[in-house]
RNA sequence: UGGGCUGUCGCCAAGCGGUAAGGCAACGGACUUUGACUCCGUCAUCCCGUGGGUUCGAAUCCCGCCAGCCCAG
């Protein structure tokens, strides 16, 4: 089962379908491969109902990725990062939303714990890739010698948005073993391989809240109520008074607990004076935006300003747009359309057909 | 206290004698490995401020009362 010469590989398992016929695929491949769970949340800080089948560390998921792990006949752990997690993921989340933004929380887990943490301990332990149930894929480019990070080939489930913020270093021991197949593939060959979970459903919301109620959350993490302040118009005026900054985002039109004649939305949020804007939904564009905290894969700097494609959340197709870089760790995206709701704290990925450019924090 | 105006779902608001539009909010669902957006559905079951009257029939006409607003004082 475990020949010395073959590529020894960590995989991660979280318990659901996709990375789990993942593992099945390593297997298959050739790989010598070593399941791993990852323990992301402890005790208090986690969500009131460890067990519900929804959190992606929850004990049952835990159960269902050894049982395929077992089924597989590979060697099965479980790494507690949830230091890690809580520091790298929920911290800066709650800081986020604390200064007005709107945290990618998934953004931050890849970069920081599955990808970065991860792909670190698998190589103290002797293991020559890591591997997870991500739809993107990995290639080498020859002509740059550059390792390019790229869609899934199913449209509909690519997620390398979520992992712009790999370095050369890590591509080139990262396996994405998803990366060509559709999910409905996927599907069939945990059916096929009889896993339990074949059948689970689509995880969503934010793992570690996972009741979607994120801003009793924050209150239940920091110990502080919210503070209530004013809804204000795009030209000053006042409308009312909102429950707390944490509980906005720009381009919210839900919650606002006011009545316009019109829909009306949240155009920005001023943290200084502790203020939300409203506005309609002619006022939420803009054709702009300024990001930090770059990575860059397919380039190592954008000289001159580049055409490329870009989306300002999951799920939004990339629009086209010109890039500058304006400084070491700064980049100016100009749309060629304005774009609805460009949020301080979401992540902004670059395309080039489906090659991931590289991408950065909106502010 | 005189004069005028108004009183329809939490908010705004149609309706002008024929048996209660719509928008906002709210709630539910779909979508979704982030937050939003979006979409679909529900939302005044004899009380349309209230008590009478006229009509086959009124939220819609008439009278009284109550409440609020405005102008006089």
């Amino acid at each position: 089962m475990s020949g010395e010469n073959k590529p020894r590989v960590l995989a991660a398992m979280s318990g659901g379908v996709d990375s789990s016929v993942a593992a099945l695929i390593l297997q298959r491949e050739g790989y010598d491969a070593i399941g791993v769970t990852l323990k992301l949340f402890s005790g208090e800080d986690g969500p009131e109902d460890f067990r519900g089948e929804r959190a992606c560390c929850s004990l049952e998921s835990v159960e269902a990725a050894r049982s395929v792990a077992n089924r597989l006949g590979m060697p099965f752990y479980v790494f507690n990062f949830s230091g890690d997690f809580k520091r790298e993921v929920m911290d800066r989340f709650v800081e986020t939303y604390k200064s007005g933004g709107t945290p990618n929380p998934c953004i931050s887990c890849n970069r920081y714990v599955k990808l970065g943490k991860l792909i670190h301990r698998a190589a103290e332990i002797g293991c020559d890739y890591t591997a997870t149930g991500h739809y993107a894929r990995v290639e080498h480019d020859p002509g740059s010698g550059r390792w390019l990070l790229k869609k899934g080939l199913d449209g509909d489930k690519d997620q390398s948005y979520f992992l712009y913020n790999l370095s050369q270093n890590q591509l080139s021991r990262l396996l994405l073993p998803l990366g060509g197949l559709t999910k409905a593939r996927v599907r069939q060959l945990a059916e096929e391989a009889g896993f339990i979970n074949a059948h689970r459903q689509e995880s969503q919301d934010i793992c570690f809240v996972p009741d979607g109620d994120y801003a009793g959350f924050i209150e239940r993490y920091t110990g502080e109520a919210p503070e209530p302040g004013d809804f204000v118009g795009t030209a000053g005026q006042v409308y009312g008074r909102h429950r707390g900054i944490i509980r906005y985002t720009v381009g919210q039109r839900k919650g606002l607990g006011l009545s316009f004649p019109q829909p009306m939305y949240v155009c920005g949020i001023d943290p200084k004076k502790n203020r939300v804007i409203l506005g309609e939904d002619r006022e939420l564009f803009s054709d702009r935006l300024i990001a930090r905290d770059l990575n860059l894969i397919a380039v190592e700097s954008i000289k001159e300003p580049m055409r490329v494609t870009a989306k300002i959340r999951y799920r939004h197709k990339e629009q086209p747009a010109a890039a500058v870089q304006t400084g070491p760790d700064e980049l100016t995206l100009r749309f060629d359309r304005p774009q609805r709701a460009i949020t301080r704290g979401q992540a902004v990925v670059m395309y080039d057909g489906d090659t991931v450019i590289g991408g950065g924090t909106i502010c």
